[in-house]
DNA sequence: GTCTATAGGAAGATAGAC
DNA sequence: GTCTATCTTCCTATAGAC
């Protein structure tokens, strides 16, 4: 209870509204305690916004790494577009993945360096993991004639820009988008062109 | 002067720092004038916001839809392939691509139905746009055994996944997804898989 | 560790002089 | 159409009782 709860209720207020948009006061509400409660726990807004931050990334780095690991021995082009479905349910049920979405885009101004310590490893961790997956392939080289980390950094490109959709349109768009997208980018990497075969 | 200046300073700001986060006053600043001088213009701060916000997108969709049609006769390939490197120009130059990106993805939630009612329809226009220049290539048919309007999806969120790199890491790793996922975009479109061959 | 009370400031908005 | 002055409300943050 306590502090758990406190950043539970300011994880759901700064991914719904923003971080000028979410108050103290809408945060203790939610938690059911007063505003000046909140001081207990944390230094001020600008403290909790960071703690949190934190917390959300470093799950949603977990969730992201247990998901490519419980899957390291299924067929790559399974787990590749298994992963785009997963992320769109992890959006809609997971407050982290969506505070993560808004502000690796948008960071408070005040707080830009700060959220960027934070996010930039982040991403960086995604594209060695996604790298080294694609690497250990066991499927007959299916993209022998590329390399793997343009693979890696083209695939987060398609993840960024469906769940983009997934932000402003909800999920009829999203599936649209996901089935359009997904056959031109497996056929994109696994096919060699002609002048190459 | 007066209304435009307003207009345009409060494009700046809202751009920037967000609905919450950019205040009358700043935009005031911004024009040098004093506060309660932006209610002989606009009905209060919501109002102001649509305003800008209509203007933003018209203005872009005019932009976007100058740039297709100036390259009508050129071959569909350089046409996309640039719009990519378009867009990021626009982004760094231009506040209604900045503020287009922004509100798109998050609108504020008190304005959450009057930003979707400009957002769609200039998303709509963009697919059908995109689906007719794509129907009426005069390349030999590169993409012949895909339906037009994937192809036009599946470019849509080649470009969001693109500029939502840009929106936070800045031009390097634009340009570095730019190259890896152009080429994997092109090939998916334009190589018949195996199976149809 | 939570509360009431309150300080101190900034926000959006209005009234009325010029 | 722009100003000064002011209202109301909300914000972050602190002091101090329990």
């Amino acid at each position: 209870m306590g502090m758990e709860d406190i950043r539970k209720a300011a994880l759901f207020q700064f991914a719904t509204n923003g971080y000028e948009g979410a108050s103290l006061s809408s945060i203790a509400a939610e938690v059911g305690i007063r505003k000046p409660s909140i001081y207990a726990h944390f230094q001020g807004k600008e403290d909790l916004f960071l703690q949190v931050a934190r917390y959300a990334f470093q799950e949603q780095n977990l969730r992201i790494f247990e998901y490519f690991t419980e899957r390291k021995d299924q067929p790559l082009e399974h787990t590749l577009h298994d992963f785009l479905f997963w992320m769109g349910q992890e959006y809609e049920s997971n407050n982290s993945a969506k505070f993560m979405l808004r502000f690796s885009f948008f960071p408070p101004v005040s707080l830009y360096h700060e959220v960027l310590d934070i996010v930039n490893p982040f991403l960086d961790k995604m594209e060695r993991k996604l790298t080294r997956r694609l690497r250990n392939t066991r499927d007959r080289e299916p993209f022998g004639h590329m390399e793997p980390v343009d693979v890696a950094l083209a695939f987060m490109t398609l993840v960024d820009g469906i769940m983009v959709e997934l932000l402003y349109s909800g999920s009829i768009n999203y599936h649209r988008r996901l089935n359009a997208a997904w056959p031109i980018f497996w056929r994109g990497i696994t096919l060699t062109s002609p002048h190459e075969a």
